[in-house]
DNA sequence: TTATCAATCTCGCAA
DNA sequence: TTGCGAGGTTGATAA
């Protein structure tokens, strides 16, 4: 890991094309070559980047007309990290290096997460009766053409229903499952198919839509199902 | 702009809970308070981070039994950076500081973009006879109340047509023109409102979608349509 | 390898 | 402020 702090400038040119006036940034050059320039704010998206794999080679700027070793303009060093697969290039014309430090890091471990969708789909699918007394499930990842549904159960009353769950339930997650509805309800074996959209949040407009289509909504609370979780049946 | 490498580990506990092991990592602290976590891999999204607003407050380890001033497991400082306004919240457990330096930075100018979707639709509204001879352009953004259609056109015969402009033509798109034609066909002064999804790129799933709806795909060529585009009429 | 889907998405724009 | 869509999305998983 290579850490510059310059004063620079930064052009990129491939599925668009960008550029970034001269001014002072942090340049990160990683092991496997792959550049970030970041600023002092705005999130953790660089301002600019070059992903993995990748090849910097460093060249010298088109000679200045005072002779002092500096290029045009005061340019005194220019990077390009060129993609190895596609054509796309990051050129950064250096004017002065105010920091330069590298240093190993090693392989890094890796992150260990927990709380998504995937959880949450495993909870609701051990715990069913969330969405009425009665109900059974029929299978988690039930196969279809246009891939699994999420839940399939039956209610009380024996009628299928068919169960997307998000974390936040916004208005894709509802035109999936209509996706769904539609196919399952061709299926004799299991039409009527009723639709549940579950999530931990759902979106007015989602929640609408639904509605409108008639499919049912339930905000599901992640807490809650979690403290009635078998340990032994958790993800992670 | 603070740059520390150090032997650390971290813990982020917020929309989820996720756990950085100890090891050696480069630890971004921006002018606005934000932090990221950088291993040397992977592409420009950091290991963990916490996003501003966030207040960063410097804490003793637990301490450990043996009195040298570094805490239990040998950690010496505790990061804990929170966020203002939810309780998302990022603990870095530092071991060994292996460099530590602060830069001034500025603000930075920003980035100069071009080449985005908004700019293939202009190409586009000037252009409407690449969907075929004899078309004419109604108008761009065409207002309807879910939001504006991208272009409104008559084609040759005089019938018109929604089209829907994407770089990259994937499910969504296809319902989001569906839902404008169900709308537009309501409209007796429009109606029968044929729909038109031009992209750079179809995705095959949603060309079967299309078609099935009876909407026509069109594969657009960006390079081809600036090569023809007056210059004095760019967004940029 | 490719396609599909979620993301602590981020970012910009418009209502 | 909130909602909505795009992104050089990135990242993970299944086919």
């Amino acid at each position: 890991m290579r850490i510059v702090i310059a004063r620079c400038q930064v052009d990129y040119a491939g599925r668009l094309t960008a550029h970034l006036p001269l001014a002072t940034r942090v340049i990160m050059v990683k092991a496997d070559g792959s550049v970030l320039v970041h600023s002092d704010g705005g999130s953790y998206k660089p301002l600019n980047w070059m992903s993995p794999p990748c090849t910097l080679t460093v060249g010298d700027p088109e000679p200045g007309p005072d002779g002092d070793g500096a290029g045009t303009d005061g340019v005194t060093a220019v990077w390009t990290v060129q993609n190895d697969k596609t054509d796309d290039r990051l050129v950064i014309s250096l004017h002065e290096i105010l920091h330069d430090s590298a240093h190993d890091l090693g392989v890094d471990p890796g992150l260990v997460k927990d709380g998504v969708e995937a959880h949450l789909q495993v909870l609701l699918a051990e715990q069913v009766e969330t969405f009425g007394a009665g109900w059974r499930l029929v299978r988690r990842e039930y196969p279809t053409p246009i891939g699994p549904v999420d839940l399939l159960c039956r209610d009380d009353q024996g009628v299928a229903v068919a169960v997307e769950v998000k974390r936040r339930g916004e208005i894709d997650g509802v035109e999936q499952l209509t996706r769904y509805l539609d196919l399952l309800n061709r299926d004799p074996l299991l039409a009527p198919v009723r639709g549940v959209f579950a999530a931990q949040e759902i979106k007015p407009q989602a929640r609408t839509l639904a509605v409108d289509r008639g499919i049912t909504c339930v905000t599901v609370d992640y807490d809650a199902l979690r403290g009635v979780d078998d340990p032994t049946s958790r993800l992670f």
